[in-house]
DNA sequence: TAGATTGTTAATCGATTAACAATC
DNA sequence: TAGATTGTTAATCGATTAACAATC
């Protein structure tokens, strides 16, 4: 459970909001008015009873009979997501990952704004990766989290290099980090980490691969 | 539960199982030789009775007294999520992600070899982005995913576009699609997909962000 | 009113955690 | 033997699902 204010929403939750706000866009786009849980649970791929339930823990904003109005829900789960207030981000490290995020056009759609780019290498710092921002030298990090009100950083550095960023930059104060790195950080308790690792969803796939043959020798 | 051969692996053991693997040769690395349920639970962050938990599905590895042997769980670990053949992957769409995931060089290490490049764009089609592989055109998908025996597909293509190629792809038989496309895939009911969300996830610490912003202004 | 669909309750299911007997 | 640490049991906790009364 998260509490956010009044609510209490439970963390299993809050990690299908992205999905529902995506599919709610997706059926603006579409020019959809109106949906029901059972359209846009499909959409989301979860089952309805979960769609409800989850909008249950945010408050009660359909109507028996007719379902949900596309605009308007849209609003709602936005704002749960604390994406009306423009969240700032650092870029840490611009290998080709990090070159990849510092490129990525969807941010400021989505409330984010990239707003510093940092890494060690001489062949990078300087450079503009993404057109407009220059990539500044780790060893002013404290300077440029301050300088530009940083609230988030990415962290896409060698494995070797992330625990002491993440140090670094939880001392600085920053509370919300999202990471690259395989590896599992070491931060402050109230300090939210979330991991993408690429290659641990490929060696979950190929457990199912494994598994999907294992099956297919025991039955043939 | 995930059936694999005889044995049978809660979901949620099998996503952690990368992270022990990784904490494993991390201390391979160190030149550990033995290891306690504590220290790896520590360098995996999980907690010791949970990584017990979790190896107990696969089987009984460790001493009594003493703890587990670094490489022979390793090994277990390894063949468990089916790194011992390897896995032959394309990777369609070549953006920006899509160009970062072919440079990326950790897939060798780990049981996975790129065998092809998949897009759309005559810009992008007949370059060599990763140096060595030639992107090949979309058009001829089918006859490139057979002629390399491709095994498992990662999607990194527009949004817009996953859903026809996730079509294709499965109905040549590919089981395991990685997808880094925000939506949900429909496909037949035996085929995998494990997505990855990177607005998603910054999202999700929005959320988080602003569960924090609310609880300090309730107290303060 | 009749049909549709929400919001919520209660039941089920699965995952986590703590504690400890087994045993090196 | 004494100390350490595993593997497993049982208790707790949280998440999902199905069913349906409320109500548009």
């Amino acid at each position: 459970m998260i509490e956010s204010g009044d609510l209490a929403v439970p963390a299993a939750t809050v990690a299908r909001l992205p999905h529902y706000l995506r599919a709610l866009h997706a059926l603006e786009a579409d020019g959809v008015r109106t949906t029901s849980s059972t359209e846009l649970a499909d959409a989301s791929g979860v089952g309805s009873a979960q769609l409800r339930k989850d909008l249950s823990f945010l408050g009660s904003f359909g109507t028996r009979g007719v379902g949900y109005d596309v605009a308007s829900l849209s609003v709602v789960i936005s704002s749960a997501l604390g994406l009306g207030s423009t969240h700032r981000l650092a870029i840490i490290g611009l290998g080709n990952l990090g070159h990849a995020l510092a490129n990525y056009s969807g941010y400021t759609a989505r409330g984010f704004e990239v707003v510093a780019l940092l890494d060690v290498a001489a062949a990078v710092v300087g450079t503009r990766p993404s057109g407009s921002l220059a990539v500044e030298h780790l060893d002013d990090l404290e300077k440029i989290l301050e300088r530009e009100s940083v609230t988030m950083v990415v962290l896409a550095t060698p494995a070797h290099a992330a625990q002491a960023v993440a140090e670094r930059v939880t001392a600085s104060g920053v509370r919300e980090i999202l990471s690259f790195s395989p590896v599992a950080l070491q931060v402050p308790d109230d300090v939210v980490v979330r991991s993408v690792d690429v290659a641990g969803e490929l060696q979950i796939l190929a457990f199912h691969a494994a598994a999907r043959a294992a099956s297919r020798s025991a039955k043939g």
